[in-house]
DNA sequence: TTGCTCCTCACGTCACGTGAGGTGGC
DNA sequence: TTGCTCCTCACGTCACGTGAGGTGGC
């Protein structure tokens, strides 16, 4: 029998805040080890000390209640560590977003590099392999490369080459309420088969105001201001959704700052 | 007189969400260049791009909306700059601490290294000067190395050297509450005479159980539970604070690896 | 005219923190 | 007995997100 403790105690023990515990015991992620049923007061064990330390050292690196109790209930220790190696990776991705924001940053308060060329420029009909999903915009890299590595494997699979640059479009949910459809497509001639998992789709075309985005996908906002307040100034512009084209991008290109993408903003003729 | 958008496209051209630009609004701090009177449609103007481009990269990194309040109305760039760096410290302090969690976390997961050394000692009366102040656990560390820095400057005011290892105590609600009264104290000689700001104050002893942490602060809770435990097992607790003796810590030691701090629990007789 | 965009509430989210008001334990 | 600890609501925090229900603009 370990010794008991109040949760005052506890708190002292653990330096985990009595509110903090209590709120613990509510969701049920750290019950006391016994509660008196009369008074309602709450009684620890000093073996459950250990929980409560991983615990906070988790919440300290602001891994979400959720996980905490996955790796608190897991099995065993490998189970255990995974979880929380997965929220150590999750953390360093976290890491690299903000250095590019920081970058980002940076760039923004520098004097601009002069105006951006900006193109009109007509885009036909095209047929394609295609892939549509509602994404969020946190989720917005990672689906997009998954996808891009699906619709190359389904080409190779029905043994035709791209024949032109793979772009993506974007409907106006994604930016105003920071999800929303999205389509990659890999351009393939009308002739392609369909293969096991995909047919070819048409990908209409239509009038765009075009600019190249140089550098990071952090950046991006920069491109579509310029290319959006020009046509804020100049053109009428269409609700349709807002393509990019890849010139230059993963897996291919791996430092970001030589990435070329195509921002095409369509307007009406 | 430059172009007007709609909220939508405003969104489009800045990546900054509908819902998010309603707020900014609310809170005043990127109002529509127009509202319409009647139907209350917002209007941007397209010069105000910049600035909505400049609050995202800013809550990218966090920053609270009261900072970023301060550095879009900062009157020049100077001002500006300086707000903006003050956050980039911040976040780089948060980094020092979370890599100091991970270290802390590993730790916690390979197995002990063997049960602490624990002491019972009667600690005297002591005559010190002190500071005293409610303090979070977040501001801990700062305030307790500039409370030091004060007390040894009026300790060599007074022409008097240290009599003995400095410490400080902290009351349950630090703990429980992680808010709560601080007192940090340096041993003088009893016939210390009061400086400009400070009089030598009676720092009352008592019995303790002791045991020494070595290694950095991120990792006090290890040596809490171990004493709090061992007293819990074995000792009637007290609620005095509970009381630690910097035997060795900044700004002597460099290294937080080399730091040894006395964990004092008090006791009853 | 139709459907799309925009509007304003009101409420939810997350992980607790902040009192208020009251009772039990030593 | 007194003061301290503990209890349970109920509500607040922060920066928006999520619908509901309705209207304006092209």
């Amino acid at each position: 029998m370990s010794a008991m403790v109040t949760i005052g105690e506890f708190s002292r023990l653990t330096h985990v805040s009595v509110k903090a515990l209590r709120h613990y015991h509510e969701i049920g992620l750290l019950p006391p080890s016994e509660v008196d049923p009369v008074t309602g007061y709450r009684r620890y064990a000093v073996t459950q000390v250990s929980t409560a330390q991983l615990i906070r050292r988790l919440r300290q690196l602001d891994m979400p209640l959720p996980g905490v109790f996955a790796v608190v209930a897991a099995p065993d220790a490998p189970a255990r560590d995974a979880a929380i190696r997965d929220h150590l990776l999750r953390m360093e991705a976290e890491l690299d977003r903000t250095r590019g924001v920081v970058a980002a940053l940076r760039s923004l308060l520098e004097p601009a590099d002069g105006p951006l060329h900006l193109d009109h420029r007509r885009i036909g009909d095209l047929t394609a392999l295609t892939l549509r999903q509602v994404v969020s915009r946190a989720d917005i890299g990672a689906w997009c490369s998954e996808a891009f590595a699906r619709l190359y494997t389904e080409a190779a699979a029905a043994r035709v080459e791209p024949i032109g640059p793979a772009g993506a479009t974007y409907d106006a949910a994604f930016f105003e309420e920071d999800a929303g459809a999205v389509l990659v497509y890999v351009p393939v001639p009308p002739s392609t088969p369909a293969t096991s998992g995909l047919a070819p789709q048409p990908v209409p075309g239509g009038l765009f105001v075009v600019g190249v985005h140089s550098g990071p996908f952090t950046d991006f906002d920069r491109t579509y201001a310029a290319v959006g307040s020009h046509v804020a100034e100049h053109d009428t512009a269409l609700p349709d959704p807002i393509r990019e084209i890849y010139l230059a991008g993963p897996p291919e290109i791996e430092d970001p700052d030589d990435f070329r993408t195509e921002v095409c903003w369509p307007i009406s003729a």
